[in-house]
Formats: C-alpha cells, structure tokens, sequence
DNA sequence: GTCGTTAATGTAAGCCTTTACATTATCTCA
DNA sequence: TGAGATAATGTAAAGGCTTACATTAACGAC
C-alpha cells in the first residue's frame, strides 16, 4: 500500500536525491549555499517528483510569507491602478507577491482590511496618506508589521512616506490660475474629512489664495464623490450661483473630465468663460477636449520606490527612509486668463 | 522568568478562557459549533491577550489561504482595473483575499505568475483567456488549484470560463459598420498571437466580411501594443495606405482614442472621413472627442460572477459552471455612413 | 429512572519546512 | 604533513493550528 498520490514533501526529495531535508531547503533558499553537484542531483528529484514547497509549512518555519500588502482607496481610478501595476512589478523584482484590498474612501474599511492583510500574513503594508486611527499604528507596530505610507508626504510626520507634498503641488496650481487674474474660484473636491490628500490640496489653494491677499474663505468649495458625473453635477451647481467662479480647480482629473463635459453640455467655453484644472495627470486628462490643464504625479515612479523601500526594510529591518517627489504642471488648454468682469 | 512579551498563541487564549485549544479555533472558525457563554469567555480572552492567529500555523493545519490569485496582463488597462475592482469587493464579502499578479501579456511571465501564486499559496486561480500551454492546466491540476478563465468565453472550450464571446462581439460591431456602407476596413489589434481575444475579435469582423461577400482577407491589420500612441501611429500608416480605409475597428478603446486623436492632428474628420470604433467601452471613451462608438463589456459583474463561481467552488468541490455575459454597442460619435466614393 | 440522541467540549495527532548547531570533507599554507 | 580554516552537509527541534475521534453533558420520551 503505497501512497503514490500523495504530494511530494521536502522529505521525499530528499530521500530521492540521497541527501538531507535541510540541503534541499538550502537549495531552495540559498543554492550558492550548496555544491553545485549537489544542486544538480536536488533539482533533477525535484523535478522528477513534481515537487513544490508547502506553502504553510515553509511560512510556519520561516516566520515571513513573501507577500506584501497594499490597501489602496479603489483600482476604478487610474492613478491606483498604475501606481499597483508599478509596485507589483518591482516586488516581482525582488520575489514578493502583492496581495490587494480597497477600501472605496471608507475608514473602517480601511482598518478591516489592514487587519484581514496582517492576518493573511503580509510581511509589510503600503498604505495610502497618513490619515487613520492611532491604534491601527498600534496594531501594526504589536504585529512587526512594518507599514509605508504613499500619495503623501508630510515633513513633520513621524511615519515614514513615499509620495509628494498635495498642498505644494495644488498650491503651484493655485498661483498659475491667480496669475491668470481669476479672482471668483471654486474647488470641487472628495471629502476632506478622512481624506488627507484631499485636505492638503484644499489647503494648498487657500494658502496661495491668503499669499494673494484674497480671503480664503471666499473659496468656493463642493466636496462629492469621485466620478465623472458627480464632477458634471458639481460643475452645473457652480455655474448657476450668483456669482460663478472663473476657475474651477478639480481634486482629480475625472472630477475634472466630468466638469469639463458638463461646460460643454452648458454651452459653456472652456477656457474662455470658466478656467477647469485637474489633478493626477491620467489618461483621461489628454483625451479631454479641450486637453485638460494638470497636475503632473508620478504614479508609477511612487509605486516602484515604496516597493524598492519596503523590501529593502524588510531585508535589513532597518527604519525606512521618506522620499519625496516632484509633481509638476501640465499646461494644457483648460487654464485661460480670466474673463473680463 | 516568564515570556512577558511573547505573542499569544491560541493555547495561551485556550488557558486564560480555560478551555481547549479545539474550543478556540471553533470559536474563531465556526462560531456556530459552539456555546454562546463559551465564546463570550474566548472572545474576552481573546481581546484580553490581543491574540490574533498565526497565518502559517493556521494554512499548515488547514491547507488552505482563503487566498485566491488573480493574473491579469496590466493593471495599467482600466478594463482590467475595474474587472478586478469588483472581483476583489465579491472575494472579500466571502471572506477570501485577493494576490494579484501581471504579466504584461507576455506568455512567460503569466506562467512564471501562476507558478509562483500557486506557491504563495493561492486556493484558486484567476486567468485571463484560454491561450496558454496544456502542461500550465496540467500544473494547476496536479496541485489542485481550480482555475476560472474570464474575459473569454468558448463554447467548445473544455475549462470553464465566465466572459463573453470575442468574436460574437465584435462581429456584431462589424456588422454595424458594414450597414453603413463601408467597404475599406481596417483593423489596428494587439497581437494575436498569444492573445485569444485579440485572435477572436479578428475572427468576428472576418466572419462579418465574408457573410456580406467581402474577402475577409482585405481587411487591413496592423499590429501594435496596447496604448493611445501606438493607436495613433497605428492610424497614421493606415490612413497613408493607397486606399486608405474608411473604417478602422481597434482591439480596443485605448488604441481607438489614440487613433481618434492622430485623425484630428491630421486633419480627417471623424466620422465624415473615416469611422472609428473600439472595444470595451471604458471611462475614456465617453470623454474622448467626439465620443468614441464602442463595445460595452460588462467588466465589473464579470469579475463579481468570476469571484461568485470562485468561491462556490472551493466551497462544494464542484466543478465550475461557466457563464457567458452580454455585451452590447454603445453608439456614439465616431461612426458614420461610408463616405461617397 | 433509563435509554437514545444530540450538543458541547476535550484529546492529541499531524501538517512540512527552516535553521541552529554539529559533523565531516576539503583546502591552504607553513 | 598537519593544523587550522572553510565549505558542504546532516541532525533534529521547533513552530501553532485544525480536525477526526472520543468523551461528557443535557434533554426528552417512555
């Protein structure tokens, strides 16, 4: 009674093979560790038994599972999509597996999932912004997780980050709009409630509005949700107050898109009557019509140098190191001077 | 001299509830198996400690991740983006974690990938199309690893499949155009060497041809990479041919913006000189300019239905029933009658 | 009260690899 | 040639959970 069907085990290809369980684990893991001859003779058993490691047991043994998690807000926007392809691909570099949650904005989303991902082994977390509980840090430092945040990047914060600085980068917008002479101005925007992201950008265009000598607070604001629609739905409200702003700023570029198509459906000249601005630079920004005036982010560079510094943490369990990076504009052809009153 | 700083393990939380390291793991597995005073004890003990399982001990003993891989070619394509978006959102309702993978449709590196989630211990696998090498299926049966193909679906294909027929699709497109009066087709695609869709898409305009009596061998094909430059470019050669076509079909809708876009620098007007139409019907289709006349694949319940037969598997052990989606035109902007000879 | 059932819980084997440490072989250099 | 260093390999313990099976408790019917 042989257990012909049984999947081989390490033992297996080893007896195979006439050596020790731990020369093939070495040969696994470390093959500059063993004579190449060895090697040889290890790798024909292998492959003669159809051999693959039990994926449990070597995690239970090795106490790390490869894996790196990434809990971003959705992958329906470009900008996630791109900056996941860019990480996933440079973790496969480096021989760890992505493993993927969202949170669709929410909070407690969030937190469900960092902890499902923990749970399911992630040796190490990419987290986007700062924004979040203070005992999720916590849980995450209690568990040896380490954890990198992107999309942000925040001088006085304590945790380390790889992205770029939102109230820079849209307060560089703010001051190509103003010297434009737009005076009446209005942000359309997610909720900056539990989105730091959206909150720096918001604050970025006050503090150019404030360097301006305009009062911020005539900032028009309309927080929605991202999408194409609510960006048209947002635009039209703007438009029909006493006094419509000549520029909108977008958090985003498919609020952008949505405002944009709005204009049109309103009869509405961009950039002659309202200036539209953009964030993210995605695709959808250059296929706009007119192509859309942005901010430049890089996407895929973010998500390749978070990967680079994760697995670089988890190989010598040193502090990560912040980076941040350079967003810049695109001037396209939705950003004009502003009309005569 | 006490562990004061030791992680729990679950025979620590068996002691301090004082029961059985079997009662534990019910109460964290199958909370219904056991006495409501008893799991109130457990989950006290269990907060007490801040026990939380061991992921490798846990995938040991019950060989299983709740895991499930997905390989894709690019995140970089929205179409896959959102597929994947919502294939994720239905994995995590049942429980289940999400490991992707790319491949940059690149044959070797999609076997690389597969390779390499069946290692990390995915419970099931995600694919996109049939095309692939018999000793890949014979792989993942031998490990016993269902996989689920998508984005494809064969009627005379021996693995389930939930998708939409290709060929069918695009046919019906084919058939639009050629209502219009056009003659001169062309056809910008992906290589469909390795890419079944690509390969199938082809076969539904030839199959369209040939049943109104054109030779289907006069359609036009460049072959080029996924992406709006390449579709330009693409464009570009056809439009300098002796006869240039007065409908081109594009593999999809980033390389038909793309074309959309050389067609406007160039000064032909869409769709009075030429008609153009894509396939897929993503976000920037709708934006582009004029709006761009598609296919519209139903991506997100694709990957919902995709993540539903998934889970049901792994549940019963049955086998997988496939499913084929609709897909329909969504007229827009870009195509038009022939133009007058 | 007893028997048969079912529900709740306990016992303990088994899962398979990694790695610290021990051992043996091989090489270098005086 | 032998000591000492280094390379290659072997031994065996440890790692924490799940689950089949065994046991005990609880309950209802007669």
């Amino acid at each position: 009674m042989t257990q012909q069907h049984a999947t081989p085990t390490l033992h297996d290809v080893a007896a195979h093979a006439g050596v020790s369980t731990a020369t093939v684990s070495r040969c696994l893991n470390f093959p500059d560790k063993v004579a190449p001859s060895t090697r040889d003779r290890v790798q024909k058993a292998i492959a003669a038994l159809g051999y693959s490691p039990n994926f449990g047991a070597s995690v239970m043994a090795a106490r790390r599972t490869k894996t790196i998690g990434a809990i971003i807000p959705t992958m329906d926007n470009a900008i996630f999509a791109r900056g996941l392809q860019a990480f996933q691909e440079e973790l496969r570099l480096h021989g760890y597996t992505m493993l993927v949650a969202s949170t669709s904005y929410q909070p407690a989303q969030e937190e469900e999932q960092i902890r499902a991902l923990v749970a399911r082994g992630a040796d190490a977390l990419l987290l986007i912004g700062h924004a979040r509980a203070p005992e999720i840090y916590q849980f995450l430092e209690a568990q040896g997780v380490p954890s990198l945040v992107t999309w942000a990047y925040d001088t006085n914060a304590t945790r380390p980050s790889v992205g770029f600085d939102n109230a820079a980068a849209m307060g560089m917008m703010a001051k190509a709009v103003l010297a434009q002479g737009h005076r009446q101005l209005a942000l359309i925007s997610a909720s900056s409630a539990s989105n730091d992201r959206a909150k720096e950008r918001l604050a970025g265009i006050k503090s150019a509005m404030q360097a301006n000598g305009l009062d911020p607070d005539a900032l028009d604001v309309v927080e929605t949700t991202y999408s194409i629609e609510n960006g048209a739905s947002a635009l039209a409200e703007l438009m029909t107050r006493p006094t419509p702003p000549t520029a909108v700023f977008c958090g985003n570029d498919v609020l952008a898109v949505g405002a944009l198509r709005q204009a049109q459906d309103m009869q509405i000249n961009v950039p002659k009557d309202v200036s539209i601005v953009g964030f993210d630079d995605i695709e959808l920004a250059q296929v706009a019509y007119p192509p859309l005036t942005t901010v430049h982010v890089p996407h895929r560079e973010m998500g390749r140098r978070a990967a680079q510094t994760l697995v670089q943490a988890l190989k010598d369990g040193q502090e990560m190191t912040s980076l941040a990076l350079e967003t810049n504009l695109v001037m396209r052809g939705t950003l004009g001077p502003a009309p005569a009153p």
